[in-house]
DNA sequence: ATTATAATACCGACTGTTCGGTATGTTTTT
DNA sequence: AAAAACATACCGAACAGTCGGTATTATAAT
């Protein structure tokens, strides 16, 4: 592929992440991409097979990042609560960095209710991270930090929490500071979770 | 309105959600509705003004509901933090009760993003939810019952927990027992906000 | 170095269909 | 008869995707 071949195909995909974005998967049409990214309909139609498979390389796009992020976190996680604590600090940094994409977070749920391509995408990384989650759980049960509860469910809820966290950012990016309540929240999750010292 | 008119408005509403909740909202069209509810276009258009107001109609009814879902709940609660244990007990409840209506949340949400009145209709009734738990959250710490956190924050956590749970059944129905998770994750954020008695 | 060849990248008018909504007419109820 | 409830045929706009063709660039031959 080309230099004007990979920068038109970045064209496009930036245009229809903003689009995506602003008016929705459905209510974005081909043309109006290709108008706002200054390119052909035939453009448009070399680089991607349909409107779908732009979707898909921006969701795949994205969760590779998100992947990415994550991984570099929990590595550098200290000790198991502390850890934690310190995932939700920097959810400061990714609710920043991801200001513009969140609406996009709804558009990939919503899409992955009606087509199981979308939805084993969006599924496979979340039950990933929800192991992920478990696992550091369950290294922090044995290391005598946390009370013996069930991992995977406890991962499950840090998840939902997290998630919820999200949505709420989405749907309502005013009504709070949305990364100090993550952070708070967190906190209460973790001291409900953490072993009692009496 | 006669027996029959009745009738017809509920077939077309009844179809609707079904396949609202199954096809998502712009997929399912009006002719489809009709069809499905054995209803002309003419009748339909003769209850309904606009497909939207099929739409806003089905997400107010929903609503009230969970309205006087909720408002029964925290009337008979007793103390505090069991109150809100409670609660996440009749999860159950609602996550019955609410199966077949779950993917409407998304379609609610999605819709939001775009439609100001949609917007409008879903925003409010969940910030009321907050300031409900935040009273009750208040309430609990001059009772002694809970540490003396900002109630608003721990309210927005409640929240978000609950809509991480919800978004986490709609998405992945089979994945776990969201019912019991609800429970789990509601004392372990309990705990967390719990006085110490030290 | 220049031309010929081929492959890639791109263009934009066009199509068949789908959809929300309307216009007009018919039946049922009061 | 009058009004409410319903039915059917239809409209215009918008849509994803197609297609025949044109630039542009890379490769090969002379």
């Amino acid at each position: 592929m080309q230099k004007r071949a990979i920068e038109t195909r970045e064209h496009i995909l930036q245009t229809a992440q903003l689009l995506f974005a602003s008016e929705g998967y459905d209510a974005t049409g081909v043309a109006e991409i290709c108008q706002q990214a200054g390119v052909s309909k035939g453009a448009f139609y070399h680089h991607f097979p349909t409107k779908q498979a732009v979707f898909m390389a921006l969701l795949n796009e994205w969760l590779a990042g998100l992947n990415a992020q994550m991984k570099t976190l929990l590595d550098q996680a200290g000790s198991i609560p502390q850890g934690l604590i310190d995932m939700a600090r920097v959810s400061h940094e990714v609710f920043r960095s991801a200001k513009g994409q969140l609406p996009m977070f709804l558009e990939f749920w919503h899409e992955s209710g009606h087509d199981p391509a979308v939805w084993k995408a969006t599924i496979e990384p979340y039950r990933h991270y929800t192991d992920l989650f478990a696992g550091v759980i369950r290294q922090g049960i044995e290391e005598g930090a946390l009370r013996a509860v069930d991992p995977q469910q406890a991962a499950r809820v840090v998840v939902a929490l997290a998630l919820g966290l999200v949505l709420q950012g989405v749907m309502d990016p005013e009504g709070a500071a949305w990364d100090e309540v993550a952070q708070q929240g967190m906190r209460f999750l973790i001291d409900g979770l953490a072993r009692r010292n009496e």
